[in-house]
RNA sequence: GCCGCUUUAGCUCAGUCGGUAGAGCACAUCAUUCGUAAUGAUGGGGUCAGAGGUUCGAAUCCUCUAAGCGGCACCA
């Protein structure tokens, strides 16, 4: 056991060292200052605790806070332990359950003693985690058995750790990080040499909620903390700042402040659009009826309310029902005393979904394989009764349109269907201004169809991406096992909030099994009966989520041509009235969504007013461009002005409002 | 649906020990005609989310219901 092991440092030198050596030992026999930076390493790759002892023979990269990834990983990664260790000791009694880092910071589950903690226990918590830190305790690994991990959980009282450690892969090594020498989590690390490299300053615990143990409905509800962890304070304030700039393009404040849409409890979950808002849902469908045209779909409208077997024929009814606004088929008693219905009417329900009412659509008549591919397209109101947790405002709602379109083709055709899609896609998010991520959702494990059905599928969608070039880590793509829908995999294209948080918009699923259930079929070259595979596909997704969407990514600045109000003439003196409203007549003739303010209030005041509602273009007139027959031009967010005549004033905005699919 | 929090004027919020409701903005009226992010004065406006309870007395304490917010679960 005397052999040297040979370390590899990423200049290519080589140090031979003993066992025992550890990466904290190479770094401080290359420096002071180095050993004092150095506060994880990279081992063959992976990375490890800077005083784990080498095992063999490795490549060695010290990772210090130049590293961003690496170094945020485990301060998060230990700000989770420090916080268990606080909680459990202000709370005893309380178990411990798991705690990973997160994209801003670190959560740590427990199974509180008495009650759940609240957003008042936080300050106390981070006081002792600060004792913690103060304290320079040192993390130290060890393997442990699987039967003394389950002995000491057990004795301890901590069930569900013990739960966790009887179901840990047998082929791993086991491990404990102590802290100091009185706590122990159970724990893969790697961990920081001591909790006294966290910066005391550097975290905020941010929040609690609930959450399921393993994230499973059916299991015991835990009490999660939320924190955010950095390296330093600069980092975190830089962080809480961003969250701060975030609040305010919410487009449940923006769509309020900017008189767009609102919600009330009369019809919670739906969305009442008032004028403006509804004149950028115009804007959104008329764009998506230009590209839809161009695409070769056909619009249809179908029937809000079928009859109930339509859904249990589809399947959706045994899966969905529970989602589903029933409705009796039945006139209600008017009786003022008595039941309102019979109870033994027929039932029916509002439509969740569009597909299976296209399906009817194209079995209305024999179809043949000359008619393929069949693109229906419609802009389809559902309405889904959501767990009302699930809300929020308008990227959760429980009445919504969708840009929905079903193509009906062969199988020769899928691939070259799912490329065209991705291709329009492309281009509408292009259009907008966004960047998207794509996902393959596969097989859930709940399913329809048979195994061949969902190998196609899968197969010719992943296909399409891979031709398209999108499968690419720029365009964030993976593979989502078990996430599909219950009839067909699916593509999902992803758009981000304000806050970082993403939600599906478009999607294009290859469906063998509705076409089957709903007996959907066309005549072929061979004269025989075939099943169309049915290509379910959306680009927005709804209406309101999209809105929402946009209105976050722009912060309510909207591009003039989707912008409500894309001008307003606003008078500096009572003079320049008539000026002003001719003005603003030429402009609605030439098609720009004007306003004009005449009111007697200060140029201050308007100029506030009309910036604050985010009108794109402000034309100031007083009495000398009433004698000019000029505008004073100021674009939003900019300071300065522009002088011209009324005539290129016009041109102007008529060229800043044309729709990005119209510009030459 | 689950956990926690919240709900007071159109909006944003204050309201102490349980003693009978307050500000700013917005709105209305009047004055002001002003050159690029808030002119001044005056005025109207509230079943304190809803229901029940405790109390001499409830915005305030308790229970239930509803909605909203943050997560979890769900998302055809």
């Amino acid at each position: 056991m005397s052999e040297l092991l040979k370390i590899t440092l990423p200049d290519g030198s080589v140090r031979e060292v003993t066992r025992g050596t550890t990466p904290a030992d190479i770094a401080a026999a290359i420096g002071p200052g180095l050993a004092k930076a150095a506060i994880g390493a990279r081992v063959d790759g992976e990375l490890f605790d800077i005083t784990r002892p080498f095992e063999g023979d490795a490549q060695l990269a010290l990772v210090t806070a130049k590293d961003e990834a690496d170094a945020l990983e485990l301060v998060r990664h230990d700000f989770a332990h420090v916080l268990a260790e606080a909680v459990q000791a202000l709370f005893p009694g309380t178990q411990i359950t798991f705690g990973p880092s997160t994209d801003d910071g670190f959560y740590y589950d427990f199974a509180p003693k008495d009650r759940p903690f609240t957003e008042e226990d936080l300050p106390a918590i981070e006081a002792q985690m600060r004792k913690i830190i103060a304290a320079d305790k040192p993390l130290k690994r060890e393997a442990w058995s699987r039967e003394d991990l389950i002995k000491r959980w057990t004795e301890q009282g901590e069930t569900f750790k013990a739960e966790w450690a009887a179901e840990l892969p047998g082929d791993e090594e086991l491990t404990v990080y102590w802290s100091g020498g009185d706590w122990l989590d159970m724990c893969r690390g790697p961990h920081l040499a001591s909790t006294g490299k966290l910066d005391p300053n550097a975290f905020k615990l941010t929040r609690v909620s609930g959450a399921y143990w393993r994230g499973d409905q059916a299991n015991a509800m835990l009490s999660r903390v939320y924190g955010t962890g950095w390296l330093n304070k600069k980092q975190l304030d830089a962080h809480m700042l961003r969250l701060e700039e975030a609040a305010k393009r919410d487009h449940r404040k923006l769509g309020a402040e900017m008189d767009l849409f609102h919600l009330q409890a009369e019809a919670h979950g739906s969305v009442f659009w008032h004028p403006k808002g509804f004149r950028i849902y115009r804007e959104l469908e008329a764009y998506m009826r230009r590209a839809i045209d161009g695409a070769g779909y056909r619009e249809v409208k179908t029937p809000q309310v079928m009859d109930a077997r339509q859904w249990e024929q589809s399947g959706h009814w045994g899966k969905y029902r529970e989602n589903m606004f029933v409705i009796p088929d039945e006139v209600p008693n008017t009786e003022d005393e008595g039941p309102v219905i019979s109870g033994d009417a027929d039932w029916m329900a509002l439509k969740p979904m569009n597909c299976p009412a296209h399906v009817l659509i194209f079995r209305q008549g024999l179809k043949s394989y000359r008619d393929l591919p069949l693109r229906l397209y419609e802009n389809g109101c559902c309405h889904r009764n959501e767990p009302h947790g699930a809300l929020h405002g308008l990227m959760r709602v429980r009445q919504f349109t969708q840009d929905d379109a079903h193509i009906f083709c062969r199988e020769d055709q899928i691939i070259d269907e799912v490329r065209a899609f991705c291709a329009l896609a492309d281009r509408v998010y292009k259009d907008f201004g966004f960047t998207y991520s794509i996902k393959l959702a596969l097989r859930p494990e709940k399913r329809f169809g048979t195994e061949e059905m969902w190998d196609m599928a899968e197969t010719e969608l992943r296909a399409a991406v891979v031709e398209a070039g999108l499968a690419t880590p720029e365009y964030g793509w993976e593979e989502l096992p078990g996430e599909g829908a219950f009839y067909a995999p699916k593509l999902e294209w992803h758009l981000t909030d304000a806050i970082g948080r993403t939600w599906q918009v478009g999607t294009i699923q290859s469906d063998r099994v509705l076409p089957e259930r709903l007996d959907a079929g066309y005549v072929a070259e061979d004269g025989e009966k075939h099943r169309p595979v049915m290509l379910h596909r959306a680009i927005f997704g709804s209406y309101e989520r999209f809105i929402g969407i946009l209105i976050e990514h722009f912060a309510g600045k909207l591009p003039t041509w989707l912008a409500p109000v894309q001008a307003v003439v606003a008078t500096i003196v009572s003079d320049a009235d008539d000026y002003a409203t001719e003005a603003t007549a030429q402009l609605r003739t030439a098609g720009i969504r004007v306003e004009s303010d005449l009111r007697n209030e200060k140029i201050n005041y308007k100029v506030r007013e009309h910036s604050l509602q985010k009108v794109p273009f402000l034309l100031v007139v007083g009495k000398r461009e009433a004698e000019e027959g000029t505008v004073a031009i100021r674009v939003l967010g900019e300071q300065q002005q522009r002088f011209m005549p009324l005539a290129d004033a016009i041109a102007l905005l008529k060229s800043e409002a044309t729709p990005p699919d119209l510009r030459a």
